[in-house]
RNA sequence: GGAAGUUUAGCUCAGUUGGGAGAGCAUCUGCCUUACAAGCAGAGGGUCAUAGGUUCGAGCCCUAUAACUUCCACCA
């Protein structure tokens, strides 16, 4: 194949993805002889579009089951999307009554639901089709949609199982209500934000005119509401006045005054209004007190019968209309200008009310403790770590979760009401008789789950749960979860409690938090600062592989990372550089047949490089197995340019640029090698390039996808050869770094004198190509040498260079003294450490060992420096 | 009110059981050297937030402080 010069994904990327999905490499079998692996991902949203979140979520899972089916783990990586309860329902009432001027009522529940499921089928695949554009390797015979036959039927079993258990009941209580959307809400899905507001103090006058009390607000509408004024029963400014009753203003009832523990003396007034139907705390009081529940609000946020003239009112209007009554008839006190954090709705960031209403909820504590109880036992372990520990602070302060929305698209709760009895029964079936009587005039539940209920059984209704599956018996428990921080609550909390609940057993033993991506200046995506960036916008410019490889730079678990351009920029300098490097290696290996490795002798470059090699296997396996992506990344980085290109491939160049085509084939058989180990290493994070490369090399057959991978071979450690390799490596870097200082051009050929030098030999050919030397001699002493030189100093010896008049004796002098108080300096500290007993007792063998050799090379170094500049000061 | 995280080069960030401070970008110098200018070679640049402590030795462990970020709870 010809490889154009530089690298351009596009012409390969989707090609290599189709044929690797049909080739059902992505398809997780059920096979007793491997170790299962099995990831299902965080399902998006129908709604979505794919963004920079779900790349770098879908990138670290891709990374992660990549690198486990090459090391021959069965994988699965399940991937499906989740109906998104709210989200989705008000795209499409919002789509309805643009298109058709329609309203949910318009058309009814089965007219919205025809229209949802038709949009479903037309844009719900979107975000799938786009998770193919990074290289997601999903097995997408299992594709899974949470209203999906078998996701309902799980959803049914367990609502039922757990009803039965009498873990889920229907019951007044205060809950988040959502004006705009119209549903309840559970208290995870409320955002609280700070806000300027007032808090109103007003005047509520005892019935019998012996007084008043003065209770202070920060919703005046809600008084409309109010049965009570609680005091603290040990407040002895209100101590006689429990018991009496006032007349609540502008209503002109009688309300009791209460006295009740929950209030505290010292804020306010030390009296509260307690307005049962519209508050949580006070929802409690009134249930102490026996006290009468009048809510005064419709659902959709305006004011009913029961405000009396500011019926029909929104609340806004109301609390508007409210305090200038209060005012107009004296009632109000004074208005403090007040900051208060107000729950939103996470989806339509309307302000929520707390509303007294029939609601259906999960019992918490029972499932929290034995789901608390994992996580301490570190059956199920957070990475980092330092995540349980918010898991801990939610878990031990869970209250009952409220499952129920009034909305339609969703899992229609499965609970019947009789009109013929009034019984309800809960059924894992349809129910058209009532069991109870028999009747004939049974309705469902008109309401739905929470789309987080179904979520939370992610982990085996997509396996096939209730039913015993192979694939449920194989891929239970999961290895690996892997998200964002943000949804621990939503989603890793009810899974876990959820899968211990119904199968007995953990859904997985490892969770991977990820941060979230941020923008360049640090700042949260989001519409509205408009500073969102499209990951397939990145794909279409850069390609997939470099998209990819940017966002798992500098990665570190749980952090936030920063997306910049300049990242994506450099990770495709990083694509390009792989091209090329492998360009340069096929172009030469037109017509050659490479060797086996340990068929032929290596070079001591090749030696050196071997080594590096086996390193980096060891620390990017040891990376990837603990989930060090970014460092992994980095290693990778290094290792593949830095040590391959810059090194090896210009080492490689002597004899591939030689008359000897003996040695050429080696090198080339070695070339292949490492290139073919650098292209599996890789392959996780870049599969489009790696695969594109891999299949033009001559060693290999099938596809990369399905590749083993690499081992270190003990062999190829050669610890004395590189070592001493090196050696003539820094001599090329410091006959590279004189030429610059000294002004002469890289390309210009020097001659060179080696001084009692510890370079072999058969290395200086790469001296000659590399540092540009043309004639090099070795020699005991310098005594031999008249002309003007410039000495360097290093690991390798001494090496002196004539240059000629370009030798200026006094910088000489000057360069060679820095150079030796450096050294000296060296030594100082070198003695130091090993004078020092506590070092010498309790430090590592190696360590002091390592550090006597550096003190015997120094002042080797030391000696040859002073010998020199006393040299030149003489000459 | 409770908790967590961050603070390392001009910028973005690594730094794995404590053992001579790193990368990329940016800057400066010189190079189109037949894989790559999306490149090559070289250079400069850091009181590791501050103050204490533990240790032979601290960017790393402990304590306090500051700034920024985030999560949770929420008293009307």
């Amino acid at each position: 194949m010809e490889m154009s010069k530089t690298y351009d994904p596009k012409s390969f990327e989707n090609k290599l993805y189709k044929e690797w999905v049909d080739k059902g490499y992505f398809k997780a079998k059920v096979d007793g002889k491997k170790e299962p692996f099995t990831i299902v991902i965080p399902p998006p949203n129908i709604t979505g579009q794919l963004h920079i979140g779900h790349a770098l979520n879908d990138t670290i899972q891709d990374v992660i089951i990549r690198f486990k089916r090459m090391q021959g783990y069965s994988t699965l990586w399940l991937p499906g999307t989740d109906h998104a309860s709210i989200a989705t329902e008000v795209k499409i009432v919002e789509k309805m009554n643009k298109e058709e001027g329609l309203t949910k009522q318009d058309v009814g529940r089965e007219g919205f639901l025809e229209r949802a499921w038709a949009w479903k089928e037309q844009y719900g695949g979107r975000i799938v089709e786009q998770l193919k554009k990074l290289g997601a390797s999903c097995d997408w015979s299992r594709e899974t949609f949470t209203m999906d036959e078998k996701c309902s039927k799980a959803v049914n079993e367990v609502f039922v199982n757990l009803f039965n258990k009498g873990l889920i009941y229907k019951g007044d209580r205060i809950i988040n209500w959502c004006p705009c959307c119209k549903t309840a809400l559970s208290d995870a899905e409320v955002e609280y934000s700070e806000q300027d507001s007032h808090l109103w103090h007003i005047r509520y006058p005892l019935s019998d005119g012996s007084g008043e009390i003065i209770v202070a607000t920060t919703r005046p509408e809600t008084m409309l509401g109010d049965t009570a004024v609680a005091v603290n029963p040990k407040d002895e400014r209100y101590a006689d006045m429990v018991g009496k009753m006032l007349t609540l203003p502008l209503v002109n009832k009688q309300i009791p005054i209460i006295a009740d523990e929950y209030v505290e003396k010292d804020f306010g007034s030390g009296a509260v209004k307690i307005t049962p139907a519209h508050d949580p705390n006070d929802f409690e009081v009134g249930l102490r007190h026996n006290l009468q529940v009048i809510r005064i609000m419709n659902d959709d946020g305006s004011m009913n019968e029961f405000a009396g003239k500011y019926q029909g009112l929104d609340r806004v209007d109301a609390r508007k209309r409210i305090c200038e009554d209060l005012q107009a008839q004296g009632y109000m006190v004074k208005i403090e200008d007040y900051k208060h954090n107000v729950g939103e709705c996470y989806r339509c960031h309307a302000t929520v009310e707390p509303i007294v209403s029939k609601q259906w909820f999960v019992k918490m504590e029972p499932l929290a403790k034995p789901a608390i109880d994992v996580v301490r036992k570190k059956k199920v372990e957070f990475i980092p770590s330092r995540f349980s520990k918010i898991y801990f602070n939610w878990m031990e302060n869970i209250k009952d979760w409220c499952i129920s929305r009034q909305l339609w698209w969703g899992h229609r709760i499965p609970a019947y009401y009789c009109d013929d009895c009034g019984e309800m029964t809960v059924s894992k079936t349809a129910v058209t008789v009532c069991p109870k009587c028999g009747g004939k005039h049974v309705r469902q539940d008109e309401d739905v789950l929470d789309t987080w209920f179904s979520s939370a059984l992610w982990p085996f209704s997509t396996l096939g749960y209730p039913d015993k599956t192979d694939d449920l018996k194989y891929f239970y428990p999961n290895s690996l979860l892997v998200t964002a921080y943000d949804i621990i609550f939503f989603w890793v909390a009810r899974m876990i409690f959820s899968g211990l609940e119904h199968m007995g057993d953990i859904p997985f033993p490892e969770v991977l938090i990820h941060g979230i991506v941020r923008d360049s200046q640090g700042r949260k995506m989001s519409k509205s600062l408009g500073n969102g960036i499209d990951p397939l916008e990145i794909i279409d410019n850069y390609g997939a592989d470099s998209l990819r490889f940017s966002l798992v730079q500098g990665l570190a678990p749980g952090n936030d990372t920063r997306y910049t351009d300049q990242k994506t920029e450099f990770s495709r300098n990083f694509m390009n550089k792989l091209w090329n490097a492998s360009r340069f290696t096929l172009l030469n290996l037109k017509g050659v047949r490479v060797k086996e490795m340990g068929t032929f002798r290596l070079t001591n470059a090749d030696k050196w490089i071997m080594s590096r090699l086996n390193k980096a296997i060891k620390d990017i396996t040891a990376n990837l197995e603990k989930y060090e992506l970014g460092n992994a990344a980095a290693k990778l980085y290094d290792f593949v340019w830095t040590e391959f290109c810059d090194w090896y491939i210009e080492l490689a160049k002597v004899s591939l640029y030689g008359d000897n085509q003996d040695k050429k084939i080696n090198t080339l058989s070695v070339l292949v090698y490492v290139l073919e180990n650098i292209l599996k290493l890789m392959h996780p994070f870049v599969p489009f390039i790696t695969e594109e490369i891999y299949k033009n090399l001559p060693t290999t057959k099938k596809s990369i996808v399905i590749s083993s991978w690499p081992a270190v071979n003990k062999k190829y450690n050669y610890t004395k050869e590189s070592g001493e390799f090196a050696k003539a490596m820094e001599a090329v870097k410091a006959i590279r770094n004189m030429k610059a200082e000294k002004g002469v051009a890289p390309s210009k050929k020097i001659k060179a004198y080696f001084i009692a030098s510890a370079i072999n030999p058969k290395d200086v050919s790469y001296i000659y190509k590399l540092a540009g030397v043309e004639h090099a001699e070795y020699l005991q002493d310098k005594s031999a040498i008249s002309e003007k030189i410039v000495s360097l100093f290093g690991d390798f010896g001494e090496i002196a260079v004539p240059l000629g008049d370009l030798v200026d004796a006094q910088k000489e002098i000057e360069r060679l003294s820095g150079d030796l108080a450096y050294t000296q300096k060296e030594i100082e500290r070198s003695q130091k450490m090993l004078s020092n007993q506590g070092f010498v007792a309790k430090a590592p063998k190696a360590l002091i060992d390592k550090e006597k050799e550096k003190l015997i090379s120094n002042q080797e170094k030391a000696r040859k420096l002073q010998l020199e500049i006393e040299n030149l000061k003489n000459s």
